[in-house]
DNA sequence: ATATTTTTATCGTTTTATGAGAAAATCTCA
DNA sequence: TGAGATTTTCTCATAAAACGATAAAAATAT
């Protein structure tokens, strides 16, 4: 083993599942001796990344806590996005949550989101959890800002039975990036409808979705256009204030404010 | 260099005021060659810790997310307080901040906060942000729970100044850990009070407080009172949970549930 | 198209990681 | 309290990986 991958296989084994491990379970999973995964572990704890807790187990640390606040106050998609979440809410006459999200390797994750407080029913697309690529709107919106040719692998990779509706599948995502917007029902939780648009700043290389989560049976033929128009408004001002983010940094290079 | 820090010296680097780096920048910092930063780089990026952004910049990366995530569905403080908080808002009258903090090295931090719709104050106990030891009620609730000779240590390194005044500085905490609510005005937030109960779990290792911030024109004699029961009934709660959880723990140990 | 900058690759040298086993520290339980 | 068991640290010889100077390639800018 090698890099820094010594490290991110032992915080891999972290989750809910299996919240605390050994050294010992560590060891057998990994297939490492035991004393050098205690310098490893000694490190990290010491980095804060895991700590120790009772029957000599350990768990993972505080340090991703302070990691996820300096994201989102440096992040050019959280910083320009999540202020818009909660006047997006206030734009939709239903119980909604509003839903930032974008690639994270083969899968796509919500980074920022916000309730309305009387909503009841819970999403999948939880702040953090990596999700599927190919279903439910907010994925399909993050896919439709990719080109055809990374679109095209990812569809192979997640599904290397259909070689041949390879063109079929992604017309979806042609039309996602035309219409601008992508409306999908119980793809992901059943009796819920996602309503996305694509959120796209090519100079910072970032490629998310804004969406709004509604129940099924809340949605009408009134409500409907609301929720696209707000949408799609909305994107547009996160773009732009991205776009705004994008030229202070070219702006404030040469400077090296440091 | 050597071991985790080799990467943790260059995530310690971004920052609010310092959100992207170049290679150029990181070396100058860091003293490192460019050559050997282009691999860590690399290595980073590829774990998702770090990304690249324009102009040969990187930027945080969306693993802290991840992780956030993690830690939420795992640590036991967490778990066991953080359905408390909204709660606790609603058996306090007046506008409220509540939080859960816990030592972070030699600082305070909060690992998770509820805020009611009506405050409109901000406090600077932000989730994930690094606070001192020795001002506040938040921070002196957390501190009194630990073993005096650790208390004093930390006393020492914040204030190396007051060697003689340590007994005095020292019985605050006493106080504290006795009464079980620390109360204190103005000392992170002009015109903000905080109202921490301190919280402990022994087999987890678990040094925390719980509190509530409010502003200091709201409390009067009738809420003040209110407030502490509510902290200290619900500090009471919170405990028993992390006492079940390290029970569990105890219990799930010899079945090696994987 | 050319010049400049950024990033990757190569490679000899230095440094560090590894893991077995011993020692120390900590925990368990009578 | 103390003997036994477990967990953690330490030591050390060997193997492996990191380092950084330099060259090559790729990407960007002009």
């Amino acid at each position: 083993m090698t890099g820094i991958t010594r490290y991110t296989r032992i915080l891999t084994l972290f989750d809910q599942a299996h919240p605390t491990w050994t050294v010992a379970e560590i060891s057998a999973a990994l297939d490492t001796s035991a004393s050098t995964l205690y310098r490893l572990i000694r490190e990290m704890v010491a980095a804060d990344m895991l700590e120790s807790t009772v029957e000599s187990r350990y768990r993972l640390g505080p340090l991703f806590v302070e990691y996820y606040r300096r994201l989102k106050l440096t992040d050019p998609l959280v910083l320009s996005g999540s202020k818009f979440l909660r006047p997006l809410l206030n734009q939709i006459p239903c119980p909604c949550t509003t839903i930032l999200a974008r690639l994270y390797g083969k899968t796509v994750m919500c980074v920022a989101e916000e309730r309305s407080s009387i909503a009841t029913f819970a999403t999948s697309y939880e702040l953090g959890r990596p999700m599927p690529l190919l279903r439910g709107a907010t994925s399909k919106a993050v896919l439709s800002t990719l080109p055809k040719r990374q679109i095209m692998s990812l569809i192979e990779q997640a599904s290397p039975n259909a070689q041949n509706d390879l063109d079929a599948l992604y017309a979806e995502f042609t039309s996602i990036r035309k219409i601008g917007i992508s409306e999908t029902h119980g793809q992901v939780d059943a009796g819920l409808v996602g309503i996305a648009a694509p959120l796209r700043s090519a100079e910072l290389g970032i490629n998310a979705s804004l969406s709004a989560i509604v129940e099924e049976r809340k949605l009408n033929e009134e409500i409907r256009p609301q929720i696209y128009a707000a949408l799609s408004s909305t994107a547009r001002m996160i773009e732009g204030f991205m776009a705004e983010l994008a030229l202070d940094e070219t702006k404030s290079n040469p400077a090296k404010s440091s």
